[in-house]
DNA sequence: CTATACTGTTACCTTGCGGTTACCTCTACT
DNA sequence: AGTAGAGGTAACCGCAAGGTAACAGTATAG
C-alpha cells in the first residue's frame, strides 16, 4: 500500500512517515503544492493525505485540480476546525478530514479504510451477464431483448441491484414495496414469480436466487 | 435515504433528526440497545450512526453483534475522543467515527459519503485453507465447488468464523443456533454432521474439529 | 366502452430443512 | 471386562417455505 503525503510541518511529517512504515503504509512525500504535483504525476496511489496549508497555496485548491484528473481518496489534514473549510473540502471530493493533533494511529486506520474501499463509480448502468439496466432511464435489456418491467418489479429489481452482490432480506424487501400495507407472503411469492419469468426466458441463465431463510439475490448461477 | 440513529440523549436526537431531514434523510430513531435490535430487524439502512454510552449497554456491542449480518456502514458518535475507543470501534468495522461535540452539518456531510460513496466496501472474506467465505454476500466456495448451507448451517459456520481461530462452545453454540427452543443434543450432532460433509467432500481435508471437552474449531491440521 | 395491464388472491405442487431415531466407535471409570 | 457417556454417521419423513399457474378485481388507456 503506497499513499501520497503532502504537509509542510516536516517534524509532523516525519514522525508520520516513520509510524506508517511500520503500519505498513509506504509514503511519497511532498511538502509544497509544487513537489507534489511533480512528485505525483507518475505514480498512482492507494490513497492521498494533504495538509490544508501550505506555503505555496492550500490542499483545497489542490483537490479541486485533481478532481476528475485523479481518482483516489482524498483526506485531509488541517489545524483549523473551521466548518467551512471542512464542508468545502468533502465538496470538492474529500472522503475524510482529520482536525490536528491527532493520534497517528487513528491516521493510520482511517488511510487503511480509505485504501480498502473501491471507490464508487456512479456508473448508471447495472450488468450482469447477459442483463444490462439503465438505473436513470429506466432500461433494461437481455442481450438484444429489451425487458419491460412493472413498477413492482422494478422497485425490487433496483433494491437488489442497489445491494448487489449481498442479498437482501424477504422482510426488508416487503417493507420496501408495500411499505403500508398489511404484508401477505403472497403477494411477495407473485411478485418474484413475475420478476423471475420476465428477467429469464427459455435458456437464459436464471439470475434470481432465494437463500432460504437468508434473502434474496442476484447472481449468475453457482455450479 | 434512510438512516438509523442510536442515541441516548434525546436534545441531540431531536436536534439531529430535524437537521438530516433537512437534507434529506429520514431517519428511524431508538436510544437504546433493545430498541434499536428491536426496530432496525425488518429494515435495512443507507448508514448506521451508534452512540457508543448507551442506557443499556454500548453500541460497540451492538456493532459486534452485527457484524457479518448486517452490511450498513457504521458511524460512532461519541463524547469519548479515547484513542482506544476509536480504534476499537474501526477494528469492529465502523467506517468513521465523530467526537462530541459536532456541527449537524458535518453528521450531515459524513452520512451522505457513507451511504452513497462507499458502496463497495472491502470484501470480508475469510480463507482456511481452500475454503473461502464471503461474509457479505454469503457466498461458500471450496476450491472451485461452490457451496450451498442451510440457515442452521451458515449460523454455525458464521459463529466459528468469528471465533476463529479460537474453539467454541458446544453449550454457546446451542443458545446461539436455538435461543429458545429445547435443546436435545441430537440436533445439535445432526447439524454438526451436515455442516462437515457439506464443507469437506472427498479427498479434502476436513477442517471442522471437536476438541473434547472444550467445542469445536476451525482448523486444517486435525492433531 | 372495450382492451390491456397490473396486482392481489387462491389452489396446488415440489423441495429440502431439520428433528428424530437407530446404531456405531471411542474413551474413562469402577 | 462391563458400563456409561460423549461424539459421529446414516436414514427416515413431516411439514413449512418456496415456486407456479390461473383467476378476479381494479385501474388505465385509447
Amino acid at each position: 500500500m503506497i499513499i501520497l503525503l503532502v504537509e509542510d510541518d516536516t517534524v509532523l511529517a516525519t514522525h508520520s512517515i516513520n509510524f506508517l512504515a511500520q503500519e505498513g503504509i509506504e509514503v511519497d512525500y511532498a511538502s509544497t503544492v509544487k513537489q507534489a504535483q511533480a512528485i505525483s504525476e507518475q505514480q498512482q496511489y492507494d490513497a492521498i493525505v494533504l495538509d490544508i496549508n501550505l506555503p505555496d497555496g492550500d490542499g483545497l485548491s489542490l483537490a479541486k485540480l485533481w478532481q476528475g484528473t485523479r481518482d483516489e481518496p482524498i483526506l485531509f489534514l488541517s489545524a483549523r476546525d473551521k466548518l467551512d473549510d471542512k464542508l468545502k473540502a468533502f465538496s470538492l471530493g474529500a472522503l475524510d478530514y482529520l482536525t490536528k493533533p491527532f493520534a497517528l494511529a487513528e491516521l493510520a486506520v482511517r488511510i487503511k479504510l480509505l485504501a480498502n474501499k473501491t471507490l464508487v463509480k456512479k456508473s448508471t448502468t447495472f450488468k450482469l451477464d447477459s442483463l444490462s439496466v439503465d438505473l436513470q432511464a429506466k432500461i433494461i435489456t437481455r442481450g438484444q431483448r429489451v425487458i419491460i418491467l412493472s413498477p413492482q418489479q422494478w422497485l425490487l429489481l433496483s433494491l437488489l441491484i442497489e445491494h448487489y452482490p449481498n442479498p437482501v432480506n424477504k422482510s426488508c424487501i416487503i417493507n420496501h414495496i408495500w411499505p403500508d400495507e398489511d404484508t401477505n407472503n403472497n403477494m411477495y411469492k407473485s411478485l418474484l414469480t413475475r420478476l423471475r419469468t420476465n428477467l429469464s426466458r427459455d435458456e437464459e441463465v436464471p439470475l434470481l436466487h432465494t437463500l432460504k431463510k437468508q434473502g434474496l439475490v442476484l447472481r449468475v448461477a453457482n455450479a
